[in-house]
DNA sequence: GTTCTAGAAC
DNA sequence: GTTCTAGAAC
């Protein structure tokens, strides 16, 4: 028993268990893999493979009971596993769709019906104010609509790029993309520039004119306004 | 998307 | 010395 715990907390018995842990981690990227079948004629934002198989995450939230709120014949809702407020929802389409890039005239109707199923979903917390969007260049495969209280009040919240991407243009309203898929048949890429200036511009309340010097001051700012 | 951590900022 | 963030790794 000493000796098996002398091995356990030397260096070699470290050497062993993270040797171990990389092995585990492969065995679990190589079942994603064979699991979604990546088919490469799918049309893509940007391919999951590029970016790494943590992308495609949504598609097994969508089969998580303790993450399922609800369904229907068209979309599956979501508690978002990290939410970055006190109510954090995802509405996802059931059919195949990688991203708003992909969103084409046809799809017209089922965004609609997200934006439905959306509204319907803040009407059950009619006491709280929702932002509804997408994030104009999401990290996560599969089209996925935000639901998300601005209280902001969530463990999950760290980052300047956390907050920018609900509270800058890098939001989409679904309003927005929804006229602009109607007048355009198609939704226009955000350049990198653009995305980058949203993203790392300086912090900014949203709900009035300060600007905090740092994460933990917004959060101690923004807990004032609710 | 998150986690981890080096080094910047305080 | 401690807090905070940005960037790499996953």
């Amino acid at each position: 028993m000493h000796a098996l715990n002398a091995f356990l907390f030397s260096n070699y018995g470290r050497q062993f268990f993270n040797f171990s842990f990389k092995i585990t981690r492969v065995k679990t990227v190589l079942a994603t893999m064979s699991k979604h079948k990546l088919n490469p004629n799918a049309s893509s934002d940007q391919p999951a493979a590029k970016k790494g198989y943590w992308a495609l995450g949504l598609i097994d939230s969508m089969k998580d009971p303790e993450l399922r709120v609800e369904e229907d014949d068209k979309v599956v809702v979501i508690k978002d596993k990290f939410p970055k407020a006190e109510f954090h929802f995802l509405i996802l389409p059931k059919l195949e769709i990688s991203g708003i890039l992909s969103l084409r005239k046809e799809h017209e109707d089922l965004l609609k019906h997200m934006d439905d199923v959306a509204k319907n979903m803040t009407e059950k917390y009619s006491h709280k104010e929702f932002k509804i969007g997408y994030h104009a260049v999401p990290n996560m495969q599969r089209l996925h609509l935000h639901v998300i209280s601005t209280d902001f009040n969530s463990p999950c919240l760290k980052t300047k790029v956390h907050w920018n991407s609900f509270t800058s243009p890098f939001f989409k309203s679904s309003q927005s993309i929804r006229k602009e898929l109607r007048e355009n048949g198609k939704i226009k890429k955000m350049s990198c520039e653009e995305c980058d200036g949203y993203l790392k511009r300086p912090l900014q309340c949203h709900k009035c004119k300060t600007f905090p010097k740092n994460m933990p001051e917004l959060k101690r700012h923004i807990s004032t306004h609710t």
